[in-house]
DNA sequence: AAGACGAAAGTGGTTGA
DNA sequence: TCAACAACTTTCGTCTT
């Protein structure tokens, strides 16, 4: 697997587009990107992340390695020692309880339970969203999807589904599954690049966030990555367009069923990239798409086959 | 020297018995 | 639970530019 180091490459903070000169500077929130209103082009692919370099699993870990801030002792409240109601409807002498002592009794009892549950759950999703920010970040994700994977979340929880998982892969998949909703072309391999559960734990979650909670999820378009692709490597309007024509007759054709999107996508670029004469390399292309050149070159000889495309003579 | 090409073997995930 | 299977990756030798 390629890691797309060329991302960082693009961060800048100009606020006039060096391909074109132009100023007119768009924020697009769908993508999360700035890009150039003339030419298209994206000027930031990430945004900083302003947060820790350190990550803290539990509020104990993030005062000890917190640098600022009052040394105030790492208090827990309720290290499992505080108090508990005895369920026994005796008082500390082994009476029975008169009846309307016994239904006070009952009455904390249920608050204690519910307070406790409250806050396992608060934890819980404290020490997510702090998850949710990190991730978030590093893939410059725009706000939408992050509310959309919180509320992912949130309800994996209220299901119980985190239980006997760790709240990183559950978190990440709920990204994941937030990206899908949205339309933000991210792989799954670039989420798990960010965070500590493995690949098969956080797609395993996905699925099971999939089937359990009514997430609907339309199914992965090639197009969307058209636009990404095309922008880390600099392409052109026309090129980009070319290539979003081409994955259209490819789909119309049924062969785009069962294989990568990122992979069509990169072989329609490729293709698009011979026709209006802005080649770059099965390499280079199938690095920014996070797939193999062979990967590249069997979806494109199978389009040029498949669709009958011209090529350019060489 | 770099890019494109294709064969062959290996990998991880899905499906169906 | 296992084997078959399709898609994709890795690796490598060869041809082309």
């Amino acid at each position: 697997m390629y890691t797309s180091d060329s991302y960082e490459e693009l961060q800048t903070s100009e606020t006039k587009c060096p391909v074109c000169g132009g100023t007119n500077i768009i924020y697009d929130p769908e993508r999360g990107q700035y890009a150039c209103g003339e030419c298209g082009t994206v000027l930031t692919e990430k945004a900083v992340d302003q947060g820790p370099e350190w990550r803290a699993f539990t509020p104990e870990e993030r005062e000890k390695r917190s640098r600022v801030g009052s040394p105030i002792t790492p208090t827990v409240h309720d290290k499992g020692l505080s108090t508990v109601i005895d369920w026994r409807d005796k008082d500390a002498l082994g009476r029975r309880l008169e009846p309307k002592r016994r239904l006070e009794v009952l009455r904390w009892r249920k608050w204690q339970i519910r307070t406790r549950i409250q806050s396992s759950m608060d934890r819980n999703l404290a020490q997510a969203m702090n998850e949710l920010d990190r991730i978030a970040s590093q893939l410059a994700l725009p706000r939408s999807v992050r509310e959309e994977a919180a509320v992912i979340y949130r309800k994996a929880v209220e299901r119980g589904l985190v239980r006997g998982r760790s709240i990183e892969s559950v978190m990440a998949a709920s990204i994941y599954a937030a990206c899908r909703r949205l339309k933000v072309p991210r792989t799954l391999d670039e989420i798990v690049k960010y965070t500590k559960a493995n690949r098969k734990d956080v797609a395993r979650c996905y699925r099971l966030l999939l089937r359990e909670l009514t997430v609907r999820v339309p199914i992965a378009d090639p197009t969307d990555y058209v636009p990404r692709i095309g922008s880390l490597l600099g392409l052109g309007g026309s090129t980009l367009r070319r290539a979003a024509e081409i994955l259209k007759m490819a789909r119309d054709r049924g062969i785009t069923a069962g294989k990568d999107p990122a992979g069509l996508a990169a072989a329609a670029i490729y293709i698009a990239s011979l026709q209006e004469d802005e080649r770059r390399t099965q390499k280079e292309i199938a690095q920014v798409a996070g797939v193999t050149e062979v990967t590249v070159r069997n979806r494109y000889k199978e389009l040029v086959r498949e669709l009958n495309i011209p090529l350019p003579p060489q």
